[in-house]
DNA sequence: TAATAAAGTGGACTATAGTCCGTTTGTTTC
DNA sequence: GAAACAAACGGACTATAGTCCACTTTATTA
C-alpha cells in the first residue's frame, strides 16, 4: 500500500533531470512571490500577471513551468500534502497492526480528508477551476487509498461483495469536491463535524447491506 | 409538493412585466442563433461574440439578456427541463397512488436523472462553469425533489430517523456533477446503468442502518 | 402627434489568460 | 576557455470575457 505511491508523478522536480540554474532560482522566485501574494490579497484576485511581475520574471517563464494557476496551486500545497500522506499512512499501519476495521479506518480517514479540505479549500478550487482534479496527486491518492479500505472492508467481510468499489470511491469523494465543499462551508453552514458525519453514514449504511447488487461495464 | 415550485424563478420572462417588442425579437434572435451554432460546432468551442455576430446583435445586447453562456444555456434548456420535470411529477404522483415505497420512487428518479444529465452534459457544463448550479432551477428542483422523497422514506419507516436529509440529498447529487458526470462517462467508460446502480446502492445502504446518527448543527 | 421617460442597443474599451518566438544564459565538450 | 547546443527567458501578441456609455427605439401621456 506504501510503495504504488512512488510511482506517481511528483509536482516537484525529481533529481532524475537535472535543473538548469537560472530556471531553478526562478522556479523559487515564483513560488515565493506566489505564496506571498496569495497570504496578501488571497488567492482568486491574484493573476499570473501579478505573479511573474511580483517574481520579476516574465509571462513565458511562468507559463513555461505552470501552465495556470492551478498547477502553481498544486506546487504550492506539494509539502503540506506530502506530509498529509505521511501522516495518514502512518496512522493506517499502526490501527492495521491493532486491528482496527477497515471500514472505521476509512471513518477517520474521511473525516481527515475533511479538514485537509478545509485547509486548502481556495487552491484546491484553483486546481478544479484548471480542470486538474482528475490528474493531480492528491486526487488520486484520496481515491486509491478509499478504495483500498474498501477492498479491505470487503476481504474482512465488513462490505458484502460485488459492490461497484470504483463508483461508491469517487462518489464518497465527490461531496469534498472544492467548489461544493465550500458552498457547504459557507453558504449552508455545514460545520466540518457535520460533513464529517454525513459520508460516514454513507459508508455505514454500505456495510449494512446483506445482499449483492451486481455492477455492470 | 406540485405547488411550491410556481414560486420559484423562471428562466424565461414571465408576463407580469412586458417586454419590448425589439427586445423580444432580439431574445429569440439570440437563442434561434446560439442553438444552431451549439448544434453545428457543439457547446464550448462556441464564443458569446460569435453568437451577438450570428444574432446579427452588439456584445452589450446579448450581455445584457445573458450574463454568461451558463445562463444562456440554462434559457435554452429551460423546456426540457419544464418537460421533465412534468413527466417526473406525474409518475411520482403515480407511484405514490400505487403505494410504491418512497425509496423505490427515489430510486426511480435518480434514474431519470441519470439520463436527463446524459442528455443535457454539454449545457450542464457550460451552466456550472458559471457558477450558476447552485441557484439554477433544476438542481434546486432536483435537490428538494430527492429530498422529499428521503423524507417520505423517512415517515413511512423506510429509512430511519434523525439522518442529515440536507447532506444527504446533496451528496446524492454530488456524484451527478455535469463535469464529474462527463469524467465518468468519458473517460472511465461508465455506462448509465452503472452510474444508476452506483447511486442506488448508496440509496439502499441507507435504507438498512438500524440506528440513528446525530447530526449536527 | 409631439414630448418625455424608460428600456434597449451596439461596439469601443478594459482585463486577463495563454501563446509565440527572437534573444539570452547555462552546460557540455574538446 | 571557446564553440556549440539545448534550455530558459521575456515581453509583444492574440483571443475571449465582460463592462460601459452615448445613442436609438419604444411606449406612454397629454
Amino acid at each position: 500500500m506504501t510503495d504504488l505511491m512512488s510511482l506517481l508523478p511528483s509536482n516537484h522536480e525529481d533529481g532524475l533531470t537535472t535543473e538548469r540554474r537560472d530556471a531553478a532560482e526562478n522556479r523559487e522566485r515564483v513560488l515565493t512571490a506566489a505564496k506571498s501574494l496569495f497570504a496578501a490579497r488571497g488567492v482568486a484576485p491574484v493573476t499570473m500577471n501579478d505573479i511573474a511581475q511580483a517574481a520579476g520574471v516574465g509571462k513565458g517563464t511562468l507559463y513555461r513551468r505552470y501552465a495556470n494557476k492551478g498547477e502553481l496551486c498544486l506546487a504550492l500545497m506539494d509539502e503540506h500534502l506530502q506530509e498529509f500522506q505521511d501522516v495518514m499512512l502512518a496512522r493506517m499501519r499502526q490501527m492495521r497492526s491493532a486491528d482496527v476495521p477497515a471500514l472505521a479506518q476509512l471513518s477517520h480517514f474521511l473525516d481527515a480528508l475533511v479538514h485537509f479540505t478545509e485547509a486548502h479549500t481556495p487552491y484546491l478550487c484553483e486546481v478544479q477551476q484548471a480542470g486538474l482534479v482528475r490528474t493531480s496527486r492528491p486526487h488520486f491518492w484520496q481515491q486509491w487509498t478509499i478504495r483500498g479500505l474498501l477492498q479491505a472492508a470487503v476481504a474482512g467481510s465488513e462490505l458484502p461483495a460485488g459492490l461497484d468499489l470504483d463508483f461508491v470511491s469517487g462518489a464518497l469523494l465527490a461531496p469534498l469536491n472544492a467548489h461544493y465543499f465550500r458552498v457547504q462551508r459557507q453558504e449552508l453552514g455545514y460545520s466540518l463535524a457535520r460533513i464529517s458525519a454525513g459520508l460516514q453514514l454513507l459508508v455505514n449504511g454500505l456495510g449494512h447491506l446483506r445482499y449483492d447488487s451486481p455492477p455492470d461495464g
